[in-house]
DNA sequence: GCGAGGCC
DNA sequence: GGCCTCGC
């Protein structure tokens, strides 16, 4: 017999993750529901995982607990819930009553201290519990019979901790949590600890000595930086602990039998749920359920088979035998369209893959590890480009395709970007995220139903999402731009970075021994050692200790920033040293051992990822590495660039990029004929605009004057204000306003647009850009005026931003095409916003300096030039214009 | 999660 | 204005 499971749900902490997970969800007559939706999904998602036999939810009650009795300030920093969630409460506790679920709180105790209470009760009876939270201290109450689901990004990921993946994830175990936290402290519930310990020291002291109470008994032997902060702060580290410390003994008088689970009471819970208008789980009640289950029992179970209430779950047909392979590859072919889902890793290749060529009929399975022939015949429909394939993430089958050297033609809709350009704003979009918001269903975790669902989902989406894109006049974008660019972006992810690994090594080094130098003469300088890295530490010495002017101060203590410390340069000789360090050690540790930890064992190169669905603007963003953040500013910085050389000696690094597209862009949508006219006429475009604001003769402007019209011409792009442009060029903020008075005067083009942006915001609720991308902007209408300044901004700067986007990722199907047509060996290897970079063989340098020039420049007729800047080099910094 | 700092 | 990474 199986050991019976206990399931005990941080009532709090999972209602504010669905709150937030979900953006907006209510019924049609305004009653908000999004927490509570998210709420019984999850819910759904954990009973079929853990099939559990008892369950109960914990809340917090009331806003003083015994712990405000030892520490008055506990989670004094909280913020009030807001009115949106606080009504979803008791709609959630009536959906936990149908559900037949028992949920318990109690004066004085948080959810917490009841969950650990029941998990210790579960214990003593032989019961496994599984604890479901957000909140990372639960994994103290981790043990052989207690495991903690914590939820990740998103509302459809949770990861399992066991007390070996606590030891694996933080290196102690997990009784030692609270004595981390009695010595590092924990900010979001006000928890002190000890100041100037943060984890790395916590962990590592915690490691070497137990307990915490051990690492106050053996104080005598630390270093002397740790001891007198901790002869300093003992009393205050053991109230943190004790702070943290889950209590496992509240008086609650109940027995683990109260929490039997007997499944939900059907009938009214139908009720509820068609109250709440959530339609599709009204729907799988009433289709699982048979709307005469009067038993309780949750459908399917009484079969002994798994609970189906809450997934989507499909009929798929496996195929295996040779005839069955060649039925699929017919049917795609006389279809010509395939909804395309494909499992498994980059590394391992790929495991199941399912098809569908007609929404809402046959599901074909395949196991590729299992199968031959399998592979073969998924693949071909792959390469075939009368094939339409939807799929929910094409760069990523992509990849898993190029593991097998294989690749996909054809890609016909990617309900990821689809997602994105409807709402570029929203940060997830996952296939199991887009069948919550589009169809209010949840998808099966993994396996062969998961395969087969997602296809399911994929094909119902793309008709939905399709049609949205029409209706919003996005979808040229989407088609023309967008989907193309998918595999130009694979292309350039594949084909990677080569890098120099001997300059790389003998920067690290040289940067280290100038760091180790540094670190000393700072030392010295303050007398003591302390973490440099920790801008508490350093704000402790340089403030309290040292006694320099305060500055400027942040939410967690003193200010220790670049343009604080460069004030402060004048007082302390400490403060340039600090300065120094700080610009090499972010060299180092980013740009040098960074980029030495990602190049890839097998091709040498650096492997960047590009994300399409990231930004609000419709630029590109790139990770691990970020190859679009590559210093260039500082000479120190700069040098970092001579890593990157070509893939082959003797071919050349190739950059083109465009000039100063944003004011151009500028000058077109705004039609502003001053502008217009400096393009038109090729002028430099700051000593142009110097020589409007100051009213003098170009000849006359000084680089001075210069460099205050470039902040100007700048701020405007951002969406300017008094305020940024006087910090940005250090005048006073009157000095600032009439600089830009005079600019609005000399531009008043400019001005209208800017206005009319606003208005058109405000109307719309959205902004937009030349090829009709579009950003919300719920900010604009806000009646907080900091909220509302900062959307307007945005209405200014999101045309601009996003227009230039548009251009160069038009550029870069067009180029990537061409190459491809004339079968050149040419690369396009990055992307940089205004910027792109090729890898050129010699003999190929003229067309591609033709090709490139031309393209860009033409992406798209504006009513002033494009110009495009071309630089050649052996390396990423030694290229020169030609 | 925050502060800091790199890019366009 | 828009990002990503590092270290705390």
């Amino acid at each position: 017999m199986s050991i019976n499971k206990f399931l005990i749900i941080d009532g709090n902490s999972l209602i504010h993750r669905a709150f937030h997970a979900i953006p907006q969800l209510s019924t049609s007559d305004g009653i908000i529901t999004n927490a509570v939706y998210g709420f019984t999904n999850m819910l759904f998602k954990v009973l079929q995982k853990i099939e559990p036999d008892y369950i109960a939810v914990a809340f917090d009650k009331g806003k003083i607990t015994f712990r405000h009795a030892s520490y008055a300030d506990y989670k004094a920093q909280r913020k009030a819930t807001p009115p949106e969630l606080r009504t979803q409460f008791p709609l959630l506790k009536e959906v936990l009553r149908h559900m037949r679920i028992q949920t318990l709180e109690l004066e004085n105790y948080e959810a917490d201290d009841i969950i650990g209470t029941l998990t210790n009760l579960a214990e003593s009876q032989g019961i496994e519990s599984v604890v479901l939270t957000g909140d990372r201290d639960a994994l103290q109450l981790v043990s052989p019979r207690v495991r903690v689901l914590l939820t990740k990004k998103g509302i459809t990921e949770m990861e399992e901790y066991d007390e070996g993946r606590v030891w694996d994830r933080y290196g102690v175990s997990p009784t030692q949590i609270i004595d981390i936290k009695g010595l590092m402290g924990d900010t979001s519930d006000n928890i002190p600890g000890v100041p100037g310990i943060g984890e790395k020291t916590a962990l590592k002291l915690i490691q070497e000595h137990g307990t915490l109470e051990d690492v106050i008994a053996g104080m005598e032997k630390l270093p002397t930086r740790w001891r007198n902060k901790l002869l300093e702060h003992q009393d205050q580290a053991l109230l943190s602990k004790q702070l943290a410390t889950i209590d496992r003994q509240v008086p609650l008088n109940i027995a683990v039998q109260q929490f039997k689970w007997q499944g939900p009471d059907y009938p009214s819970l139908l009720d509820i749920f068609s109250r709440l208008e959530f339609k599709t789980l009204v729907h799988s009640i009433i289709d699982k359920a048979g709307g005469n289950n009067k038993t309780g029992a949750l459908p399917g179970q009484a079969a002994g088979s798994q609970n189906e209430l809450d997934t989507h779950n499909v009929e798929y047909q496996k195929m295996s035998t040779e005839e069955e392979l060649e039925q699929i590859r017919y049917a795609a072919g006389a279809s010509g369209v395939a909804a395309l889902e494909l499992t498994g890793t980059r590394e391992a290749g790929i495991n199941y893959a399912a098809l569908s060529n007609d929404t809402g009929g046959t599901i074909y399975l395949l196991s590729v590890r299992e199968q031959t022939g399998a592979l073969d015949t998924i693949a071909d429909i792959c390469a075939d480009p009368q094939v339409k394939k939807i799929c929910a993430d094409g760069k990523e089958a992509l990849w898993l395709l190029h593991r097998h050297n294989r690749t996909l033609r054809g890609l016909g809709f990617d309900t990821r970007l689809a997602a994105y350009l409807l709402n570029p704003s929203q940060s997830q979009n996952t296939l199991a995220d887009l069948a919550l918001q589009y169809l209010q269903l949840v998808l099966p975790a993994e396996g062969e139903a998961a395969a087969a669902a997602r296809v399911d989902v994929l094909g119902r989406l793309e008709q939905m999402l399709h049609q949205k894109l029409v209706d919003t006049g996005m979808d040229r974008l989407y088609y023309d731009v967008e989907l193309p660019l998918v595999s130009v972006l694979a292309d350039m992810e594949m084909e990677g970075v080569a890098v120099d690994p001997q300059i790389l090594c003998s920067m690290a080094e040289e940067t280290g021994q100038q760091i180790d130098s540094l670190v000393l003469e700072i030392y010295r300088l303050a007398g003591e050692e302390f973490n440099i890295n920790s801008p508490k530490q350093l704000g402790d010495i340089l403030f309290n200790k040292m006694g320099l002017p305060v500055v400027k101060k942040t939410k967690t203590g003193f200010s220790t920033d670049a343009s604080v410390l460069e004030e402060l340069a004048s007082s302390h000789v400490i403060v340039d040293k600090i300065l120094a360090y700080r610009q090499l050690a972010k060299l180092k540790s980013t740009y040098i051992d960074g980029l030495f930890g990602l190049i890839n064992p097998t091709t040498g190169r650096i492997h960047t990822t590009f994300h399409q669905d990231v930004t609000a603007t419709g630029r590109l963003s790139s990770s691990n590495p970020n190859l679009q953040n590559i210093p260039i500013r500082l000479q120190e910085g700069r040098r970092i660039r001579r890593v990157f050389i070509p893939h082959q000696p003797g071919n050349l690094i190739l950059t083109a990029d465009y000039s100063q597209i944003e004011l151009r862009i500028l000058a077109h949508m705004s039609g502003d004929l001053n502008l217009i006219s400096a393009f038109k006429q090729g002028q430099d475009i700051h000593t142009r605009t110097a020589a409007e604001v100051f009213n003098v003769p170009m000849e006359q402007v000084t680089p001075e004057m210069r460099s205050r019209a470039k902040a100007v011409n700048f701020g405007i792009v951002y969406g300017i204000s008094d305020f940024g442009l006087s910090r940005d060029i250090k005048v006073s903020r009157a000095e600032a306003g009439k600089y830009i008075r005079s600019y609005f005067e000399r531009y008043s083009g400019v001005k209208e647009f800017i206005d009319r942006k606003i208005a058109e915001a405000r109307d719309k609720g959205y902004a937009t850009t030349l090829l009709n991308r579009r950003r919300y902007l719920p900010d604009i209408s806000s009646r907080n005026r900091v909220t509302r300044a900062f959307g307007e901004r945005t209405a200014i700067n999101t045309p601009i931003q996003g227009s230039a986007a548009d251009i160069i990722k038009l550029a870069m199907v067009r180029i990537h095409n061409e190459l491809k047509k004339r079968q050149m060996a040419t690369k396009m290897i990055l992307q940089v916003h205004d910027e792109l970079i090729f890898d050129v063989p010699p003999e190929e340098l003229d067309t591609v300096k033709n090709m490139v020039t031309e393209y860009m420049e033409n992406a798209l007729q504006l009513d002033v030039p494009l110009v495009v800047d071309l630089k050649l080099g052996p390396n990423w910094y030694d290229v020169r214009k030609v």
